[in-house]
DNA sequence: GGACATTTTAGGCAATTAGCTAAATGCCTA
DNA sequence: TAGGCATTTAGCTAATTGCCTAAAATGTCC
């Protein structure tokens, strides 16, 4: 998934609050929009967000939808921009956009 | 420093290549500018957010203003946000957001 | 002090975002 | 199949964003 599309669904508060709170399993969109002080069209609106991202998915279940997160895409993001900014996890080894000559220097 | 101004502050993608380009050591803004095909007044509006999330920060050098990268303020909100979904590294040791009881369940 | 280089501010414009209410759609269940 | 609940779409408004050019500020150096 595009890394853009991720940065973008995540720079809205909401939007990480609804992935924060997707981490303890599905839960239907009118759930989710009972947690927000906003109206559920709103709330609507930020799940195709953060859909189009790649971050959750909608699945129909008697009558309702359940949205989970998808956290392989969340991950994937998080750790190639940091990986790029040098910021990688501690067992990725090595800093391989640095060597040593120009650390050297 | 705020979480929700950096999120906002990585939502464009000049704005993370330009943190990828400081990554390297300090630059002034007229060199960074020239790596986009941007206007540099625009280029100056990205490094106010930039600034505004504390993200970088600007020393006058000479007649020029040379960015630097404030590579903690970055640690701490992707850590923090990574943290809070369950995305810890591997050297903190423990997944604290779930117990043994959540998991067996 | 004056000319020059660098960067930001001002002002303007088109597109996007985030929110709302009201209406439409989907989908169960009786 | 009709009613009802859940969710999204439509249509609107206000505010923000991202970009531009032109002008102003800031600071250096002669």
């Amino acid at each position: 998934m595009p890394m853009n599309k991720v940065f973008d669904a995540l720079s809205h508060p909401i939007r990480r609050e609804v992935l924060e709170l997707l981490k303890g399993g599905g839960m239907t969109a009118g759930e989710i929009a009972d947690y927000f002080p906003v109206s559920k069209p709103t709330m609507s609106g930020h799940f195709a967000k953060l859909k189009e991202a790649g971050l959750i998915q909608g699945e129909n279940r008697r009558g309702a939808i359940v949205y989970t997160l998808n956290m392989s895409t969340l991950e994937e993001a998080l750790h190639g921009f940091m990986g790029r900014m040098g910021l990688a996890r501690e067992d990725d080894g090595d800093v391989p956009a640095l060597g040593k000559k120009e650390l050297s220097e």
